[in-house]
DNA sequence: TGAGAAGCGGAGAAGGTAGTCCACTTTAGG
DNA sequence: CCTAAAGTGGACTACCTTCTCCGCTTCTCA
C-alpha cells in the first residue's frame, strides 16, 4: 500500500517472502542497534544473501522508508488526537511524550527522527510529516499562554533532540529532564512539575554512554 | 611535569622531537575530529610513520590523558575560583559557562568528558577531577536556597552531556538551551533569564547533525 | 513439462583501520 | 670516529564493510 515496488513488476512468489523476511530482520536490527547495521548482518538474520539484500533495497533510504513511514504516519495521527484535545498545555505535553516513548523503544526510529538528514532526502520527508503537528500544537500553547513565547517549534525539536540522548531502556531518565526543559519553557500559568525518577547513579551514567557509543 | 615517561627512560634528542611532533598533531585532529581519528592521520600530519606514533603511545588512554590533563586541570582551577565567588548562583552558572565554553571549542575535549568510559579507566580519572567541584557548587546552591532541592550533581553532569549536541562553532545555541535549563532547575530566588540566541533555523539543524554524525 | 526469465548467494574486489615486523638510519658516548 | 643501542617507517597481516559479478537454482506459464 505505501509500498511502490508492487506497482512496478509482481515479484515471483519466493523473491516476495524472501523481501518479509528481510523486512523483518532489518526492523529487528534497526531497533536494536540503529540505522547503521552491515547489510551482511540483514542478510544473515534474514536468512538469505547479501546480494539479495541489496537487490530488493539498493539504497539504504529504501529499507529506511519502508520500515518507518508507516510507524511516523501513525505518531502523525497521535499529534492530530493531541491537537483534539481541550487542553493546549496537555496536548502537547502528551505529544511530546509519545513521540519521546517511540524513539526511546527503538534506536533506529530515533535516528530516523533526530538525524535523518543522514539518511537522504526521503528519509527526511518521512521524517517531516511531524513537523506540521508540532508547529500547530506549539502555535495553539502559544495562543493558550501557556509556554514562553521567545520558544519555537524549533527548539522543541532540539529538545527533544537533546532528550534522546538520555533514553535508556532500563530507565525513565528522560522523563525527568523532559519535566525540567517543560519547567523552562512555560509561563507561570502551568505549575511546576514534580521531577520524575530518581537522580541517575554513577551506573546509569555508564550505562548510557556504553549504549551511545559506536 | 605531568609526564612520567621522561622519569623513566630519557628520550633520545630525535625521539622527543618527534613525540611532540605528535602531540601537536594530536591535538589539532583531536580537536577538530574528536578522540576517534586514525593514527595512521596522526601519523602523517605529524610527518612521522605509523609505527612511531604506536611506539610512543601504545594506548590511545596516553595520547588522550597526556593532551587533555592539563586543560582538566585547568577548568578544575576556574571551578576553585567558582567557589570564591559571593553568589553560589553566579558561582554555578559561571563554572558550567566555563565547563560548556571549553568543550565548545575542541570535540575531544567533550568526548573526554561525556564519555570518558569509552577511553579507559585513566581517561575516566582524568575527567573525574571536575566532579568535586561541581559537587561543592551544587552543595552551595542548595544551601542557598537558589536550585530545586530534587536536583542533584548527577543531574548538572547529564545536562551538560544533553547540551553538548547543541555545540557548533558557528553559533551560540547550546547558551539558548542552556538557559531553558537553568530556568527549569531554579527556585523563584532567581529571576528568569531572557533566552539568548535566535531560534535555530533549518540550516542550523542541518549543521549540528552533520557535525555530530561520524 | 520444459524452456526462459527471474531470482539466488558465495566469492571477491575495493577501501578503510588496527597493529606488527624488520631492514635500515640516527644518535650517544667512549 | 666508530660502534652499539635506540629509533624509524613502510610494507604487511588481519579484519571489517560495501557493493558487484556470475554460475547456478527456482519459479512461471504456455
Amino acid at each position: 500500500m505505501t509500498d511502490s515496488t508492487e506497482l512496478h513488476q509482481p515479484l515471483r512468489r519466493d523473491a516476495a517472502r524472501n523481501r518479509e523476511l528481510i523486512v523483518a530482520a532489518a526492523r529487528d536490527l534497526f531497533a536494536e542497534s540503529g540505522l547503521d547495521v552491515p547489510y551482511d548482518d540483514i542478510g544473515r538474520r534474514a536468512g538469505v544473501g547479501v546480494a539479495t539484500v541489496y537487490r530488493r533495497f539498493p539504497q539504504r533510504d529504501d529499507l529506511i522508508v519502508t520500515l518507518f513511514d508507516q510507524r511516523v504516519a501513525d505518531l502523525a495521527k497521535r499529534g492530530d488526537e493531541a491537537l483534539e484535545m481541550e487542553d493546549a498545555w496537555t496536548g502537547l505535553r502528551s505529544f511530546v511524550e509519545k513521540v519521546m516513548t517511540a524513539q526511546a523503544g527503538d534506536r533506529g526510529f530515533a535516528q530516523v527522527l533526530t538525524r535523518s538528514a543522514l539518511y537522504g532526502r526521503r528519509v527526511e520527508t518521512c521524517a517531516g510529516q511531524l513537523h506540521p503537528r508540532l508547529a500547530a500544537l506549539v502555535e495553539r500553547a502559544h495562543q493558550a499562554g501557556v509556554i514562553r513565547p521567545d520558544i519555537g517549534t524549533a527548539d522543541f525539536e532540539m529538545l527533544m533532540t537533546m532528550l534522546i540522548s538520555m533514553v535508556h531502556p532500563n530507565t525513565g531518565l528522560w522523563r525527568r529532564y523532559a519535566a525540567v526543559f517543560f519547567d523552562g519553557i512555560t509561563t507561570d500559568l502551568v505549575p511546576r512539575e514534580r521531577l520524575p525518577a530518581d537522580q541517575p547513579t554513577e551506573a546509569d551514567l555508564r550505562q548510557l554512554v556504553l549504549r551511545w557509543a559506536h
